[in-house]
DNA sequence: AGCCAGGGTCTGC
DNA sequence: GCAGACCATGGC
């Protein structure tokens, strides 16, 4: 990659494999829309303005080069090799389609408590929905970042709340389970800071003490928000990819990059229903 | 109108 | 240990 400041934008050139639409709206993330200058969101709790003009040009505006590498390097993965990836998912015949349907999706990654709470609402709810309560959480309980952006709330603001006071987000019986998991966080019952370097099943075990928390919703938190690239969460979709392209399992090769593998089956049963 | 959603809990066997 | 009811809400 090679960089260019023009007007205070950061300009990116010959970036590889990656796809900045695919990625921001393939179900990891609920937090950019599209708007005049690309897509405008919070990421790490900082205003963000990106456009992809060109597959090989990104433009990350009013960013400097070191926050680029420093923040959104990690953020949307860019220094893993996904054509490697790619390549290792083409060896087995019935991913060949899958591989080749976005060569460019990464998977991010994002801030963890952010992350867990997205994928509490997550639960037996549809994709577009999900993003509306994010966005009336963090206005109701984040701080303005700029315009209309806010920050996600802090553990210890949603955990401040009662019940009542969480009805405008419309979350149902979701926001029972934000409350026990911002307590929880909040008096230390649960570690955020412990879970990047647990084994993934222990990591897993250590999340579903919170009300609202199993397996699928602890995987999601671990792989989008703390670095377990080989946590692999089964929705209704995975399991419908599963049962059509891979009646036998995820081959032992894919296991450590499941995640990923993963997120490519549910981009591509998505779209191939 | 009715079905379904990036599930999990609780109850009853 | 496992099936089935139930949970709130709204997009399609």
């Amino acid at each position: 990659m090679t960089f260019t400041m023009q007007d205070g934008n950061l300009i990116i050139n010959n970036v590889k494999d990656f796809d900045l639409e695919q990625t921001l709206f393939c179900g990891q993330c609920f937090r950019f829309s599209p708007c005049d200058e690309g897509f405008c969101g919070v990421g790490m709790n900082r205003p963000l303005t990106i456009s992809q003009p060109d597959p090989t040009t990104l433009i990350f505006h009013a960013t400097t080069k070191q926050e680029f590498l420093e923040l959104w390097v990690p953020y949307f993965d860019l220094d893993r090799n996904y054509a490697a990836l790619c390549d290792e998912m083409r060896k087995f015949d019935t991913l060949v389609p899958v591989a080749d349907f976005t060569p460019g999706l990464r998977v991010m990654n994002q801030e963890g408590w952010e992350t867990l709470c997205t994928f509490i609402i997550s639960q037996n709810n549809h994709i577009p929905r999900i993003t509306g309560i994010v966005q009336r959480l963090c206005e109701l309980l984040g701080e303005r970042l700029q315009g209309e952006l806010y920050s996600f709330p802090t553990p210890q603001s949603l955990a401040r709340c009662s019940l009542e006071e969480l009805a405008p987000l419309r979350a149902g019986f979701r926001a029972k389970y934000l409350l026990d998991a911002a307590q929880q966080v909040s008096d230390g019952r649960v570690d955020l800071g412990a879970l990047p370097n647990m084994e993934t099943p222990d990591a897993i075990a250590h999340l579903c003490q919170i009300k609202g928390v199993g397996i699928k919703v602890a995987s999601c938190a671990l792989l989008y928000g703390f670095g377990h690239a080989n946590a692999f969460p089964v929705d209704v979709w995975i399991g419908r990819a599963m049962e059509k392209l891979l009646p036998d399992g995820l081959p032992s090769e894919l296991v450590p990059m499941g995640g990923l593998v993963q997120q490519y089956l549910f981009n591509y049963i998505r779209h191939n229903p």
